[in-house]
DNA sequence: ACAATAACCGATAAAAGATTCGGTATGGGG
DNA sequence: CCCCATACCGAATCTTTTATCGGTTATTGT
């Protein structure tokens, strides 16, 4: 896991909210883990995404304790993530944000493709 | 501003919502922005990030249209920033995050503080 | 015995983002 | 006239995050 070097602590609750929710792949992961629960699952559903990132953002979800892991000690390794009670407190606001970005959809990705047309 | 190399198109509402959020003061320059809306206020009341973020990340939320830019063109240039009715539509979601962030603030300044222990 | 799959971890390269420092232009007060 | 404030921008530098690659351990099917 990445341990910053530089701290803050603004008593910003969207600036800690965004400590656990922050990471490119965290929030694809949330959504997926409702669904499917072994990480090699959660990575063939999220191709774009290499599996170690999906480790790397599955472990920090499992050190704030947003998803808990049960792993059966038995054959291939069944290892099973799902959400906490904690983590379940996630879900509207996950919901909340997924909608916003889905009917804003094509107003941001205009933009986005704008930064990308001069290379 | 910043423009990516390599690029996504998850169609994942939150990934989307994410490129217009994320950013380590933006939500705290939305929020600062209700009340206050000069970038030398903002910069003050912000103490803890340069005024260069703090254009920076305005001139981004210009670009995706979530802040407008009003100048009245006169003596100590009297710049005005203020959100449009699409950044409007934001503040649910960001008091929603706000919200679970304080809710929750114990646990993860707890977890943070674990991370820098050891240096 | 051997290839295949699952679940990991460590090291390092590369990209993205933040900070710092200096600079411009404008106008006001002393 | 000089200094201060406001609002910016550019570039170098550093931190943080993500990507890539290889390695480990264990178990299953052939």
């Amino acid at each position: 896991m990445y341990t910053r070097k530089i701290q803050e602590d603004p008593d910003c609750g969207i600036y800690l909210a965004m400590r656990v929710l922050g990471g490119k792949w965290k929030c694809c992961i949330l959504d997926a883990i409702r669904g499917i629960s072994r990480p090699s699952e959660i990575a063939r559903y999220i191709t774009e995404a290499s599996t170690r990132v999906i480790e790397m953002q599955l472990a920090e979800l499992l050190f704030y304790g947003i998803v808990e892991k049960c792993a059966e000690d038995v054959y291939p390794k069944k290892t099973e993530y799902k959400l906490t009670s904690f983590g379940e407190t996630l879900l509207p606001i996950l919901s909340k944000i997924d909608q916003w970005g889905i009917e804003h959809a094509e107003v941001i990705k205009d933009r986005m493709s704008e930064l990308q047309e001069d290379e």
